[in-house]
DNA sequence: TATGAATGAGTTTTCATTCAT
DNA sequence: AATGAATGAAAACTCATTCAT
């Protein structure tokens, strides 16, 4: 979560910024980018809300840093499947780090699920075409493993938006999740149990 | 989309209040509730702000309107599953359904996603724990056919889940979608092909 | 001070549109453009700020809305200058008629000078090249005069700009020209006679 | 445009000084004292905000101590009026220095026509009556000739107005004098041969 | 001297809501 | 039913100034 890119920035500046991007985190997931207020992010971060636009020069701003800042991590997984692995347990390890992620950082998922839901204007000034490509790769790598015969034939662009769709679930709509489960559950771990079993199923060839 | 229970209403408001709920779905879906503002409610309505709170009392009103209005809609597929009809073809057929709602109502898909995504403040409210008795009507009928052998076992609840999400992610995360597979492509009819082969080899017992 | 080119406008609006006009004459013509405050505006009409900006949308829109307003009145003077009449007469009337209005509209000098002085950059964008052709149509008719002999000889541009700062000066330096003569003269009057003096001998052929 | 009234000052600081009132002379003349910040001072004077602080205490100190550096300068040219010279070269002489102002420092000018339109507020301070003296002795200098009969007897202190007015004219309504001449011409040079003619007129007796 | 950091007091603007008719 | 007019409350920013080092 720091930026390392320009060096001459002091210790309190470096940890000033970490603060108001977690502040602008919480409140961003929360309640999206027009919801979420400068004084939240400020209460949350513990300064000034002059201050907080001292570090960023405005809303738009702290918002387009924080996407930027974890679109990498957000991103890493899908770029960690590796064409020397097992196919079937290469697929299975994505999802599993995904649905962690869920579990781990489910305001990051929420962060994008909003941006996404508005059209993503922000990501696509910071992404450019880099989605795109990012995930031809790893669609090469999975249609390549299904012309071996060594994972059954589907669409590799589909199954892996239903690997988004369906780990990020856990942290989008964890409200409903819970309203229907009921308390004393773990949606994610029973999810991982689920998911598992799926694309074992679909999968084999 | 009509409100019955108060039955002293004149076509003429009946009328407004549609078009009202129109505009609104309108911009919440594209901002969520609190990125709408009344006055685009209004021009889009065509009508006078004032006019608008004439109706519903407050912004929060109409969103709550809406989201009651179309949660029936939204629900339905999930009530028609059929305990005598074919297991497979059952959820098959519901997840057909809920697929063209996104694509037939992908700002009614959105709508619930933002709000899903804040919490579901309104919808707690309005559903009570009326959504999990849907749910869990709907899963004691999987379950049932499980439980006879008539399709392969899993947990019915996130079999739910599964579809919800998959075959909402092609709405509410539109903009990603066309941004990965680029024009010319028609995402839900493929989508469509994808999912159909999927739950047939995760169910088929 | 009306606008009559937007027809529907209620007795009300009209009244309120002219106190805001007026408290921003006020203002700027004392302040400038970025010295005046909404609120300064606002308390001058004896409105509330938001209902200054439910007339019009920005400051900015209330500087051009008046200076828009007020040009007309501002060039008039120039543009009746008679090409039928007697040469220093006329010369002399349009001078007087200048004097007078700093005696009268001292405020909208001075706010023409704060815009002017800035560079002038709404007025260039209201008057396009218009202030150009108003003048040289006048400047025309001086040089006609010239060269029928019935009038000194002079660029008759910087003739425009002699009676424009000297007249001008009266109102917009006026604090000068109170600090220079002492208490208990009547700058203007004064002023008066000594124009019309210096024109007299600068143009009798 | 050196202070020597604090003789401790290094070198460095004499420098600093200097530099700041330079970047606020661009700053204020440009937007007057409310539009200029010290922001935009500290940028064009190459120093931090604080530090411009640290030599001045606050904004409107930076502009006082301007308007006092630059005052001796601006009536310089009227103190130079010899009363044993010859009466019109005299006249012209200060006529051409005040347009040679005009042409070499016109943000001084429109320092000054922002500070008097503004009402004087700090000039008044400095000066206290200071320019009614200065102004007195030149006018009895005036005065001396009429009555001497070598200058046509004018009102002498509208004589100064006059010259003051059409002289800085071309400074402070610089944008006005462009957009009425059209470009490819020397709006000074034009005006140094109007006002030549002009004053011969007036004061040949 | 010098400056990065911080902030209180504005200032513009937005917006849900109310008022008067 | 309908709306032009109005506003309080908030929100995003700006800026002169101060603090700490």
């Amino acid at each position: 979560m720091t930026e390392t890119s320009e060096p001459q920035m002091s210790r309190i500046q470096q940890k000033n910024r970490d603060l108001i991007l977690h502040g602008a985190l919480e409140a961003f997931s929360a309640n999206g980018l027009r919801g979420a207020t400068i004084d939240q992010i400020a209460r949350s971060a513990g300064l000034s809300k002059p201050n907080v636009l001292y570090y960023f020069g405005s809303k738009d701003e702290i918002h387009k840093a924080l996407l930027t800042t974890l679109l990498e991590m957000w991103l890493a997984p899908m770029q960690q499947i590796d064409p020397d692995g097992d196919p079937l347990s290469e697929v299975l390890r994505y999802m599993r780090a995904k649905l962690m992620m869920s579990q781990d950082y489910p305001r990051e998922s929420r962060l994008f699920a909003h941006e996404i839901l508005q059209g993503a204007p922000h990501l696509t000034e910071i992404l450019g075409g880099g989605l795109r490509e990012i995930v031809d790769r790893a669609a090469g790598v999975l249609q390549g493993w299904m012309d071996q015969g060594r994972l059954a034939p589907v669409d590799p662009r589909h199954l892996i938006f239903s690997i988004w769709s369906m780990t990020q679930h856990y942290a989008d709509f964890e409200a409903q999740v819970r309203a229907v489960l009921g308390p004393g559950r773990d949606p994610i771990d029973e999810g991982g149990v689920f998911l598992d079993n799926l694309y074992r199923k679909l999968l084999t060839p």
